[in-house]
DNA sequence: ATACCCATGTAAAAAGTTACATGATTAG
DNA sequence: CTAATCATGTAACTTTTTACATGGGTAT
């Protein structure tokens, strides 16, 4: 039952910046953090229950619980546990991309069907980039920058770098299967 | 987000290639497709019983068995089931990126911490690219190329592109961390 | 003979998603 | 009043990894 994995380690992320609820955790997964972390209800309010067990968290009695709302709180030691797992070294990354794989197994005689995969792909993609090109905007035109902000961009960099590298390769490929025909 | 199921037709497509063991499946999964798909055993000889089960391969007898061996081949309905699933639509990409993770969740205090982690990713990076740089030189000195190799460099295309990109997300981190001090 | 790969397979644990149950509060 | 949304939580299920058990073949 106790989690081990970066799960705990992505709440008590989310922690590390307020109090929040878990449905407020959930939030950050499904926005900023979309891009590159998502976690499910089924794995946050376990994981927040094991955090208060292990005393990284606690629940905070805020004056005015609006609702049924239970704000966590991160403590000194989950602070500490935080920040121990954000020096370690990175795991394995496991890469599973469901595209590549179709490709990887696609025959000449599959031309047109992969054609159609990257066609679609390439629309994935330019939404992609019109996200991250707000979520640019709103950093930048930010009157109270919080002292975070440059790490924020940085990964805000990385969403922009790697969908324009996709992207010029599906526009690549597709030129190149055009030429086949 | 979109549940896979892709694990049996990953392995049917490793049989789209020719008649191959659970053993030698794994291998191709720990070879070529490594940078963007795996499994363990533990999925590929389960999947291999569910695909004999259900018709779309069977236990190929060849002659001479290496050792305890036992190779699989694909058949028509596999074939046909397979087909249909490379035309279909993509399921959502379920990306998780653990340095992202400790970028976004890091603060200004924690940069030298950061920076070590990116220069570490900066090896490995440069490690992968020179992986695909030789695998790239391997595919075109071939002397008898087959016909699925322009897929095959549309994969390996990908794989350098993508490492590129993130390679020079590093080099401009780094660049802005050093700026920064 | 003894090590070391080759090779198959499974059990158990861990990780993660989905679907549902429950109830409070707010907007129209 | 009623529908939508906010909010917590869990049970069941699927997916995936890890560790182990087993035994044959090959080279020294």
């Amino acid at each position: 039952m106790a989690k081990s994995g970066n799960t705990m380690f992505a709440v008590l992320g989310v922690l590390t910046k307020g109090v929040y609820s878990g449905y407020d955790i959930k939030k950050h997964f499904s926005g900023s953090l979309h891009h590159f972390w998502s976690e499910s209800y089924g794995q946050i309010y376990p994981a927040l229950k094991e955090l208060v067990a292990q005393g990284y968290a606690v629940e905070a009695s805020t004056p005015i619980q609006t609702r049924g709302q239970k704000k966590y709180q991160i403590t000194p030691e989950g602070m500490e546990h935080f920040r121990k797992w954000l020096s370690a070294p990175i795991g394995a990354l496991n890469y599973r991309d469901e595209l590549l794989l179709k490709v990887f197994f696609a025959t000449p005689q599959d031309k047109e069907v992969i054609r159609g995969l990257f066609e679609h792909e390439l629309g994935e993609l330019t939404n992609a980039m019109e996200v991250y090109r707000e979520q640019q905007r709103a950093l930048i035109t930010q009157k109270q920058p919080p002292e975070d902000l440059p790490m924020w961009m940085l990964t805000l960099n990385y969403g922009i770098l790697s969908t324009e590298a996709r992207l010029q390769w599906c526009k690549e490929s597709i030129e190149w299967l055009n030429q086949q025909r």
